[in-house]
RNA sequence: GCCUCGGUAGCUCAGUUGGAUAGAGCAACGGCCUUCUAAGCCGUAGGUCAUGGGUUCGAAUCCCGUCCGGGGUACCA
């Protein structure tokens, strides 16, 4: 049992005892003592004072007295203004410390036959254009809670679903069959997603011209938009796919092929990957099939142009389109079908969605939806919401050529993780092959880090123009630090050293040893609260302040050069199990450790 | 217009259900490599937590108003 535990159950006693009052649990405020102060845990004892009717002061020394008579491991206290410091002994820190370095995947719950099952659905691309930046911290954000809710012990399921049908993929099949001179991406030598996305650029700056000409002649904004010829165009071919017009078909199929092994190629760099994927053209006639069901039960209704809606007004919003006037689907119709799948492909205890928060008005609307559906699980889906990444100018827009790519960017920072290497030596005696998959670490460490670092909620901002650090809190910060303990523990190991891992609970802890073994308590706490928030940023946060206090501690105390065999050994079981802690930490990030750097 | 999210150091970000003197990194300046990796460590400077009220022992945190910004809002995804 933790020590908050113990002290938790042991301070609603002291106040039956002294002031004869039941409390509720949650009255007591346990926190870590701050750093200037001395102790370790401090109770919030303001709420207690009405019934002690006594000063703040009074109150925390009765508690104070209690505690330290009832409970083995409170030392002493102190009190400063309404805060109890307890001072808990070292040899509860040594016991905590033996069974962290003693557990192989301390912090970490496995999963069992009855955990809960989550699908993840997250990454989604499109199939008309390359990965982006945005796309990046989806996919980050997506993989790292997968591992953390992993490491929380639930069973999961990674899910893609690839929406690999719709008017905009039509878009850029216009523009290739009318400008794309039979380019592929084996005679240009371009990357197939890439070559695919050139053409949803090239339609968009065509369509904008035509527009421009029928306003020109006098046509109303509208009526341009809607009957410029690329738009005509790419409808048309939506409708003959819809069809199943055998040469449309052939088409997308042939550039969704391009773009799939594209992508390939990039979720490999990323070094994310999915249990099953699911094809928007497979789940879209599901969707439809649901909602003209909803229709024929009156869940639904039908304009006159044939549109199919749904009236959502008693729930405080509008009206929502389910099939176009020409009876296409839309959005919302194809994550209907896809949910159904889902829920009769598993038994799905909790689905998770990792979008934007740009759509957390679909995903509201998409769970009444499958509500008056009659699917029991559409009030349980999780928008796991999450903020834009901004460029200094503002958003990044495909079609306006203003991104960041995925593929760019990552090999743009290995570029700079190589050099950044190369100069300051530490990979003499590597391999070139050992070297570049250490660059490669480095470098996909520093983007991962970046992103994951920011609470997902919130906007982050990227510039370009100042590239990614690789100094302060970054990932190669803390890669470095798990670098640095593997190389003091192989020369420990070189110089014969034995670890001896069962410290005795009179071994003596100086302030910053103590200090480390708090941290590392920290971690199975830090890896819960990740997995009930949902934020890989808690994770992140947590091994930089961890790593942070090992590096004071390595500046300060030496460890294969400390004379005291004893101390000696403890420093090393402290590093081995920092260490330790960073792997698996980061590992919860999807951000690899390297051995040297 | 309506809905919704946000505003913390020059910049990028932390800040558990309200708790002690609001913290890091970058950028700036000054120290520390004959000792386990200087991608490091130590120090200096930098704040009206957008703003005005309120709630209370206590507010960056909760409530209301105002200003500024992002996103959404019936045939894009």
């Amino acid at each position: 049992m933790s020590i908050e535990l113990i002290l938790s159950a042991k301070i609603i006693e002291a106040i039956a005892q002294c002031y004869n009052q039941q409390v509720e649990p949650s009255l007591v405020q346990i926190q870590n003592t701050r750093k200037e102060f001395e102790g370790d845990i401090t109770l919030v004892v303001f709420p207690f004072v009405r019934m002690s009717k006594k000063s703040p002061e009074a109150t925390a020394a009765e508690i104070g007295d209690y505690l330290q008579q009832h409970v083995n491991e409170v030392e002493k206290y102190n009190v400063v203004k309404g805060f109890l410091n307890l001072v808990i002994s070292p040899a509860y820190w040594v016991s905590v410390l033996n069974s962290a370095s003693a557990h192989a995947n301390f912090g970490i719950t496995e999963a069992t036959e009855a955990s809960k099952l989550v699908m993840v659905e997250y990454s989604s691309p499109n199939t008309n254009k390359p990965l982006h930046l945005g796309h990046i911290r989806n996919n980050l954000l997506g993989f790292s809670l997968c591992e953390i809710l992993k490491a929380n012990g639930n069973k999961v399921v990674k899910t893609n679903i690839v929406n690999d049908r719709g008017i905009h993929i039509c878009k850029s099949m216009y523009a290739w069959k009318m400008w794309g001179n039979g380019q592929t991406p084996e005679n240009t030598g371009i990357k197939g997603d890439h070559l695919v996305g050139n053409f949803y650029v090239k339609f968009d700056q065509e369509y904008k011209k035509e527009i421009a000409a029928l306003i020109g002649q006098g046509e109303t904004k509208e009526n341009a938009e809607q009957n410029a010829p690329s738009m005509q165009g790419a409808r048309e071919l939506l409708l003959k796919w819809e069809a199943k017009d055998a040469e449309t078909v052939q088409l997308w199929k042939t550039m969704n092929d391009w773009v799939y092994a594209g992508f390939d190629v990039t979720y490999k760099a990323m070094g994310v990957d999915f249990d099953k994927i699911y094809y928007e053209s497979e789940t879209y006639l599901y969707g439809k099939n649901e909602v003209l069901r909803g229709l024929a039960e009156g869940v639904f209704y039908q304009k006159d142009d044939s549109s199919v809606w749904a009236d959502l007004t008693p729930e405080g919003l509008d009206q929502k389109i389910l099939l176009r006037s020409d009876g296409t689907s839309v959005y919302m119709t194809q994550d209907i079908g896809t949910a159904k799948e889902r829920f009769q492909d598993y038994p799905i205890d909790k689905m998770v969605y990792v979008v934007g928060n740009e759509q957390n008005y679909h995903f509201q609307v998409l769970s009444i939806l499958l509500d008056k559906l009659g699917f029991e699980f559409g009030k349980g889906l999780h928008h796991f919401s999450y903020g834009m990444v901004e460029l200094p100018q503002g958003k990044m827009k495909s079609r306006e050529g203003t991104v960041v790519d995925a593929d760019d960017l990552m090999a743009e920072m290995i570029e700079v993780s190589r050099k950044t290497s190369e100069e300051l030596g530490k990979l003499e005696g590597y391999t070139p092959e050992q070297a570049a998959e250490t660059y490669k670490m480095i470098a996909l460490g520093a983007l991962k880090y970046f992103i994951l670092k920011v609470d997902p909620k919130k906007n982050m901002l990227f510039n370009p123009e100042e590239s990614i650090d690789f100094n302060g809190n970054t990932g190669p910060f803390i890669q470095y630090t798990y670098a640095r303990i593997r190389s003091v523990l192989r020369k420990a190991t070189d110089r014969g050293i034995e670890l001896n891992r069962e410290l005795a609970s009179s071994t003596e802890l100086s302030g910053k040893e103590l200090q480390l073994i708090k941290s590392v308590t920290q971690f199975p706490v830090a890896v819960k609260e990740a997995g009930d928030m949902y934020s890989p940023a808690l994770i992140a946060n947590y091994i930089y302040e961890l790593v942070k206090e090992f590096n004071q501690f390595y500046h300060e105390c030496p460890i294969l050069v400390e004379e005291n065999v004893e101390t000696r050994n403890l420093r090393l079981v402290i590093a081995e199990t920092v260490g330790k802690t960073i792997k698996t930490g980061m590992k919860l990030l999807g951000i690899d450790v390297p051995e040297r750097m």
